[in-house]
DNA sequence: GATCATTTGACATCATGTTGTCATTCTTCT
DNA sequence: AGAAGAATGACAACATGATGTCAAATGATC
């Protein structure tokens, strides 16, 4: 097996969390001309049809309550509103409203234009290689914790 | 110049979200067997010989008020100090005691034998190329901001 | 030197997300 | 069925970090 050495991840490891704070702030950007913020976008974005708070939790890869208070806010500013689960009573399908999806939708035309403009003045990186690499990692990081 | 799919960009910005929170998860565990958190770690770290808060955000990539806040409970927890800057009167220079420092290299072992462990087990990726693709986002970043 | 812009720390406010606890609801096992 | 365990949302406390405002200190320009 090819080893790595542990100096090379530990710059990756840096330059991830320096990336994470662009990625956020460009996020942040993003939503903010629709009225609304980085976090409450990707929730909406994964509630699809219609999902409960923990499983919307589960494909963030957020803790539970962190997704529970954004989905507070959104139906507190009627995005998004609980509806009745016939298989869950406990657990409501937390579902876009039509302001939501409108929301939704702007934002996310601003993001793929954006994404788009990234992109295209990131021709000399293999995002596909990236990408299996940070997979790889975490698993590792899973496995570890 | 070679184009890039954004779908692929797109997924490299979700997968550096999920390693990123699995990271400061990490760090977190690593940092709390010496009674410490990720962040004071960080910034116990980069104080060096002593700094400004101001450059120590700078370095950090962080806001400067952060830093702020985290280097005033280091100062009331007795792992730094702030010591008169003869070069500014008003930035002073926060400097690690010798408990905080004693405290510093604890997690920091700790951490070494971490990052190698995790170098060992990703031997099929390539953190050089990884590294370089990752700063090349984050420059473009920086552009598009 | 005088003036204006920048840098810096102090202070306050806020959004985000984690952690822990609890009661309710569901699921599984016997 | 009944009991034990897991999943879920409500509620609260907390750490993190961003943002904005202010006064003091420094630096730059004229």
């Amino acid at each position: 097996m090819m080893s790595n050495d542990p100096g090379e991840l530990d710059e990756v490891i840096h330059a991830i969390a320096k990336v994470n704070r662009l990625l956020r702030q460009a996020g942040e950007g993003l939503a903010s001309s629709a009225g609304q913020t980085h976090s409450r976008r990707m929730v909406l974005q994964t509630l699809g049809d219609g999902m409960s708070v923990a499983e919307t939790a589960r494909r963030l890869g957020m803790q539970r309550q962190g997704v529970q208070r954004i989905a507070d806010d959104l139906v507190r500013d009627g995005l998004a509103r609980y509806e009745e689960n016939p298989l869950h009573k406990r657990a409501k399908l937390l579902k876009a409203t039509p302001s939501g999806l409108r929301r939704l939708r702007e934002i996310e035309r601003a993001h793929a234009e954006w994404v788009g403009r990234v992109a295209a003045s990131t021709g000399g990186a293999d995002w596909g290689a990236t990408r299996r690499d940070l997979e790889l990692l975490a698993e590792a990081l899973r496995d570890a914790g």
